[in-house]
DNA sequence: ATGGGGTGTCGAAGCGCTTCGACTGGGGTA
DNA sequence: TACCCCAGTCGAAGCGCTTCGACACCCCAT
């Protein structure tokens, strides 16, 4: 293993000096800049990051915590994890991957371990647990997602509230009177995740200051669970000609179940989903959707996280406006609602 | 933050003191050691990351390579994942998550700055460029899936070879006489990736062997494609009546293609898949399948890797042998193929 | 009483880097 | 000509830990 005192020897300087033309931190002279640079290259010279880290106090590295709990759609999830990648490495930081296992007390862990510089916490509930523990911790977080209580927290996420209120804005303005959501697995809600809960809240006042009747159910994932979910829905309300769907692996199926029962999208029922667009267009037929910016999230919590090492000021809450773009899957409600409206 | 000397002061001994307790290293009385760890509780003392990495030359980190390339499918993608960081903690490790996004470099780079102890590498490509790489690294690292050429690794992975076979024995000891094989994207097959690979291995020569007709074609994603793929499968093959699927998010929307051609499942058409355990048992009707133990996987790559860390010798190649678990996707063939075998 | 072998503890060195203060020499200013 | 300042470089200290060798001390055997 070559060090930084092999480089200097080689190039004749200092090791400090080698540092310095690394680092950049101090003026050196071009002459002597390109000599160590060359040198660096020569012996393929790595900076060992623990004594980096350890001289420094910065390892470069951001805490990335995934709970991967029940009822998550993994693969939102992993586009945020990707993003959070990527941006990170482009300031130069790579990603301690944490998943739940291990609860608040792992935060403790690799933040005063120094493990890491910064954390970005993801699947944030109402009355989250590692809250408090964030609070307390020597080193800048990020959320993605919100907490009740976020004071003194920095928090990135796509606005639900206004995501469910365009959704049902959406329809309503379509002529639709009647309109369900349907929504995660029920676990979900118990566990009071915010953006599920704040859909709720987003759909519920939209349909009461629209004047339409709005219903909310959970839905599991199996299909038995869809077709009955569904059925149920349509037996106890069956003027129902909206419905808005943020469940994002139950679309496929639901489509299939919708048929069987004889409705027909968007003639009979017009669907609004909350997720990726590429799932959106993938589905016959293509679905209006509200559009999850996952990249542009994750991109954005780490140059917070970023700004923020750097002693910078972000934002306390970054709320995205959601997108909604029609397309198939919804349509002019029938005409006996319009009439009746 | 409280270092090593404040717990060496606050108990009444030399800081090595400390450090022999904490590793068990040396034998230390039993006063003298409950002294330190009271100490140790009462400062709420964490041993510094980088300081301990440098002084032991280990960082307890290891690096996890998911490629996140085109055409995989994520969530089983992730259930490797979990397992790895799971048992990663329980070694008292952790996971630095990495991308493909830098390349084979990206491995250099992490492993010569003593980043991490070790590697765990998934999506193997049959020529994967990372490979020599991972050869010439100063440190061990355990392959999911496995190259062609494997001499000097460490590898672990399904026998997909032979679940290509199960699958094709199931059907033809149904009597099935005409097979297809749908496959992953046609990307993952150029990409030479190599459990698609040799389940097309599998399949083939376990056809050939058993004296039934076997076809082969990759499925991209999207509904559009599904329908038109199995729409050309059958109009080519009109006496296929056993198919093979390993493309995990198609299954949904195959289903509904399969109705939609008027096949029924299994009466007309029997189905056989290979995927997780839970996706198969979600389904309706609930598929016959090979399942894909990722847990296992993900667990025994990290204690190979804890083993090899610890200058114990692993096997370097080790294959899981597949299970077929029948459900109500797979059936007798129709009475005519009976009569005409 | 004396020597020997454990057992338990200590001090110091060193891991590879960053960073601070100090030093040198050359160029500009007074 | 004398002085100062700045650019460029160096050496040393120190980051917080592990680990090695040394050293007491106690107990047992002689």
């Amino acid at each position: 293993m070559v060090t930084i005192a092999d480089v200097a020897r080689h190039a004749g300087v200092a090791a400090s000096t080698v540092s310095y033309v690394l680092s950049g931190k101090r003026t050196i002279s071009t002459d002597t800049r390109e000599r160590v640079q060359r040198s660096v290259r020569a012996l393929g010279y790595r900076p060992n990051a623990s004594a980096r880290a350890l001289a420094s106090q910065r390892s470069n590295v951001l805490a990335l915590v995934i709970p991967l709990r029940t009822g998550m759609h993994v693969p939102v999830m992993m586009q945020f994890a990707a993003a959070v990648v990527t941006t990170a490495r482009r300031y130069d930081h790579d990603v301690l991957l944490l998943t739940a296992d291990e609860g608040p007390e792992g935060l403790e862990r690799v933040a005063q371990s120094s493990l890491v510089d910064a954390l970005v916490v993801m699947d944030i509930e109402l009355a989250d647990e590692r809250v408090p523990v964030l609070r307390e911790l020597p080193m800048p977080s990020v959320l993605i997602g919100y907490p009740d209580d976020a004071d003194g927290l920095t928090c990135i996420d796509l606005d639900f509230v206004a995501a469910g209120a365009h959704c049902v804005d959406h329809l309503a303005d379509l002529g639709h009177r009647s309109l369900a959501l349907l929504g995660t697995p029920s676990a979900v809600y118990e566990r009071q995740t915010g953006f599920a809960q704040r859909t709720l809240t987003g759909f519920a006042d939209a349909a009461e200051r629209r004047g339409v009747v709005g219903v909310e159910t959970p839905c599991e994932h199996t299909f038995d669970a869809i077709l009955h979910t569904v059925r149920e829905l349509l037996d106890e309300h069956p003027d129902i000609t909206g419905l808005v769907v943020q469940n994002e692996p139950i679309i496929g199926p639901l489509l299939d179940v919708l048929r069987r029962l004889g409705r027909r999208v968007p003639d009979d029922m017009s669907l609004v989903a909350i997720c990726a667009d590429d799932v959106a267009e993938r589905q016959v037929p293509q679905l209006s959707s509200v559009s999850i910016p996952a990249e542009r999230i994750g991109d954005q919590a780490v140059e917070s996280l970023i700004t923020k090492l750097e002693g910078g000021d972000v934002p306390a809450l970054t709320l995205l406006p959601p997108a909604l773009t029609a397309r198939e899957s919804s349509c002019q409600a029938p005409h006996r609602d319009l009439t009746t409206a």
